[in-house]
RNA sequence: GUGGUUGUGGCGAAGUGGUUAACGCACCGGAUUGUGGCUCCGGCAUUCGGGGGUUCAAGUCCCCUCAAUCACCCCA
């Protein structure tokens, strides 16, 4: 061939998209309830909204971004992520004018240039979800309380909210030098990446994977010691709240969000297997980012969540999802004089609300049935000379065999009754 | 970006330098001349991810390249 997909994306075949469909449907069922609204927004944007927005300090843009220039020499990048875009919407659209909060969600694609695993792709899609304009606890708590449903709603087992609060600027500030006072005596025993990190956001060095720095940040002084009176009961409050709606969560002192925008609550949620493609949904609080990107100072909170890690946790823990049935009638013709009366009766069965297939190639009764058997079709017409000459068609139902001949004017009114009275048999089971 | 493993029909998978590349599933056809799921029989890769090299001979050895996967990293 030609050439093939670029590393590190994916097609998505019909034989999996119903899980796609399934999931996304739930997602949107879901976000309803607790009272969100699409927000579509674009797939790129101006570079210097990712680079203000998530921060230039962050790996996702420091490496990872798809940037190009158009044809009017613009920079443009591909969205590596959905807060930004939303925020921008946001102030642009001037939604901050309406009741407050603000309550969206999006699901989509987001690009990252990362090297491929399992679970981590250069195209991937995520659903996300943004509070914009109030600061208020019950709105972290539900934020959580809605990220951890999705997970337990859709029956997966060890779901785990790893919560914690990353403070406020002004809180940051004084942890900042506190947890650099405690590392410096080992600053050139950790690992490279973090060395420099210990200069530009040290908090990041809590994070670190490596065994060795893992160590030396025992000990260290945490967060939460050094959190203002301000966040200390803001997050006091979210814990409250969650524990009264029956949120499990463990505070993880040691998570830190690769984002610069996060403030106050952040968590993290894993499910299943331990590994490095293990945390299937994140989010936080970011109270300045709105400002930050030229909006007014409203606050914000949201989480996003890997759909394809979402589908690769399901499939792992065996759930077993429904697929739906693609076909209620095949409409069997056989030989080229059935031709005619097979298309008309296919469109008119069609017009009249069913899915219905047929063979196009002139293939035998039997092969046909077989391909009725696989659609798992519930009804098939058959159709041949006999019939033709009599102006009928024999209607058979799949599941017991039976037949009876009808003519053809009434064969769309009657497969619609067999069919209700089909799935009216079915609900009783 | 670093390191490891892998790459044979639509899928899974044998093949330890020597003739026509096993087998299973799927698919197509027949037995059953107009009736699915079971059974039996038959068909289905001029070629082993791609390119180059060594050799009388390469799916098998060497080099390069692409991709998948795992760990690191990062994050959803």
């Amino acid at each position: 061939m030609l050439t093939t997909k670029p590393r590190g994306v994916n097609d998505i075949l019909p034989d999996e998209v119903w899980k796609w469909h399934y999931v996304e449907n739930y997602l949107r069922d879901l976000a309803g309830r607790f009272g969100f609204q699409e927000l579509r927004i674009p797939i790129f944007e101006h570079t210097e909204l990712f680079q203000r927005g998530i921060g230039d300090t962050s790996d996702v843009v420091e490496k990872e971004m798809y940037t190009f220039t158009d044809r009017g020499d613009r920079s443009l990048t591909l969205r590596p992520e959905g807060t930004a875009g939303v925020a921008r919407s946001f102030v642009e659209n001037k939604l901050y004018s309406g009741t407050l909060p603000g309550k969206y969600y999006y699901v989509g694609p987001m690009f990252r240039y990362d090297r491929p695993q399992a679970g981590r792709y250069r195209q991937f899609n995520q659903f996300g979800i943004e509070t914009i304009g109030g600061h208020e606890p019950a709105i972290d708590s539900e934020a959580v309380a809605f990220a951890y449903e999705i997970f337990h709603g859709l029956g997966l087992e060890n779901v785990l909210v790893h919560l914690n609060s990353v403070g406020c600027p002004v809180c940051r500030k004084a942890y900042r030098a506190a947890l650099q006072d405690h590392l410096r005596p080992a600053l050139h025993d950790l690992c490279e990446t973090c060395q420099t990190r210990f200069d530009r956001n040290p908090m990041r060095i809590l994070d670190c994977k490596s065994k060795h720095c893992h160590e030396l940040v025992q000990g260290a002084p945490s967060i939460t010691q050094y959190l203002c009176e301000d966040c200390q009961n803001h997050f006091d409050q979210v814990k409250k709240i969650l524990e009264a709606m029956g949120i499990p969560y463990a505070v993880d002192q040691n998570l830190v969000r690769g984002l610069d925008y996060y403030t106050r609550t952040a968590f993290e949620i894993t499910a299943g297997k331990e590994g490095s493609q293990s945390a299937i949904c994140g989010g936080g609080r970011y109270d300045n980012l709105i400002e930050e990107i030229g909006g007014p100072a409203l606050p914000g909170i949201g989480f996003a969540l890997g759909m394809e890690r979402l589908l690769l946790t399901l499939e792992q823990q065996g759930s077993q999802l429904q697929k739906p049935d693609s076909c209620d009638v095949f409409v069997a013709g056989l030989g080229g004089n059935a031709e005619i009366l097979t298309s008309q009766l296919c469109h008119s069965l069609r017009l009249s609300g069913l899915r219905v297939q047929r063979d196009y190639q002139g293939k035998g009764l039997k092969a046909q049935m077989k391909a009725a058997d696989r659609v798992a079709a519930k009804i098939v017409l058959i159709i041949g000379d006999d019939e033709i000459a009599r102006q009928a068609v024999i209607c058979r139902q799949m599941a017991n065999g039976e037949q009876t001949t009808i003519s053809v004017n009434d064969a769309v009114s009657y497969v619609q009754q067999k069919l209700s009275a089909i799935k009216v048999e079915g609900d009783i089971k």
